[in-house]
DNA sequence: TGTTTCTTTTGATCTAAATCAAAAAACGCT
DNA sequence: AGCGTTTTTTGATTTAGATCAAAAGAAACA
């Protein structure tokens, strides 16, 4: 999905603000790897994912890497409290494949929504997402099983699975390696 | 905190718009036990809490009561995917203590936001809240162990665990009674 | 093409927390 | 004040998933 039609699901967009999106958002390659952010930085940018996957990740007390959310194409993604909130990051972002994105800076989405009122819909938009999301996920760490959310991510965000690796999937999960393998190998025999 | 209070901690805001707050939220006192709103229905108001404890929780497939979250005096409570979303709640709330509210309504607040500009930062404040409290919850439940999860609770929200009763809290933190009340026993001697 | 490194699988054992059951304490009500 | 209901505690047992350890598979790289 493109950046503009993206907009246009969210809110009926006027010639000029469609202008305005598309020379104040910035077309971008980056490689596999690449890091978007870093665990205490402000985060300054919004990106909106035209292709790829993008993990967001945090390192735990014990130094172990936990995955916090996954996130593909047609999709916003930043970390809010950073990006929104104006504080340093808990989180890294991190891209699990070559990405194409659309990215805007802090102070260039001001400007935008300045300008532009349909595009002050987007902050609240973009929160209300990732509220939702982690709405839905604190249902299912509460008091579903190791497989019953295995089985959730499966219905939610499919490619996930095949995309990602087995060990940033399993601590999304809140679980360990080992199980997720072996949640797998009783589903796939 | 009073309402204008909480207001004026957000953004600075002008005696026009200071005297529209007081008019257009509604002052309530409900008695403990008293639900705000069911679930499947719309969320229509959004309320701040001047005194008093308010529980948000649903009912999952097994038909068990679970807590999705506590909010006290000085705080905005409502369910934010419904009433800033428009779509059916997935959850309760319940008063826990008899409170005193303010409330405004859904047209009530847009009505605001269309006279005063500095009542549109409310939408985002409160969502940003939401978020960085589930965000914290995602973190707590995904690898923080039984006790260190009271244990942060205790540190975020101290009163909730001398006011909500133990099996709210348990299922608040993902455990069941009997595991909370063995931790209570431990800590306390 | 083989060697190194990283990822996933498989196996054995252990443990935190669930479940089942019942007693004790606290609360609400007339 | 006393009785029934709800909430909390305590005890015994079970289990899902963690941990530890090592083998098997893939990917990276010279």
């Amino acid at each position: 999905m493109d950046i503009t039609q993206y907009f246009k699901h969210i809110t009926p967009i006027s010639e000029v603000a469609e202008a305005g999106i598309i020379s104040g958002f910035q077309r971008l390659e980056y490689p596999r790897k690449k890091h978007l952010c870093e665990q205490g930085q402000f985060v300054n940018h919004l990106y909106f994912i035209e292709s790829g996957l993008v993990r967001m990740y945090y390192i735990n007390k014990q130094g172990k890497d936990v995955t916090y959310g996954f996130y593909t194409e047609g999709q916003f993604v930043t970390v809010p409290e950073s990006f929104f909130g104006r504080t340093a990051s808990r989180y890294y972002l991190e891209l699990l494949e070559d990405c194409t994105l659309h990215s805007v800076s802090h102070s260039g989405l001001m400007n935008l929504m300045e300008n532009f009122l349909e595009i002050r819909l987007i902050e609240n938009h973009v929160l209300r997402e990732f509220l939702l999301k982690t709405s839905d996920r604190i249902v299912a760490l509460q008091f579903l099983s190791a497989e019953e959310r295995y089985q959730k991510l499966n219905e939610s965000q499919p490619s996930i699975l095949q995309r990602a690796p087995l060990g940033n999937i399993a601590s999304y999960l809140g679980i360990t390696q080992e199980t997720l393998s072996r949640i797998r190998a009783k589903r796939t025999v």
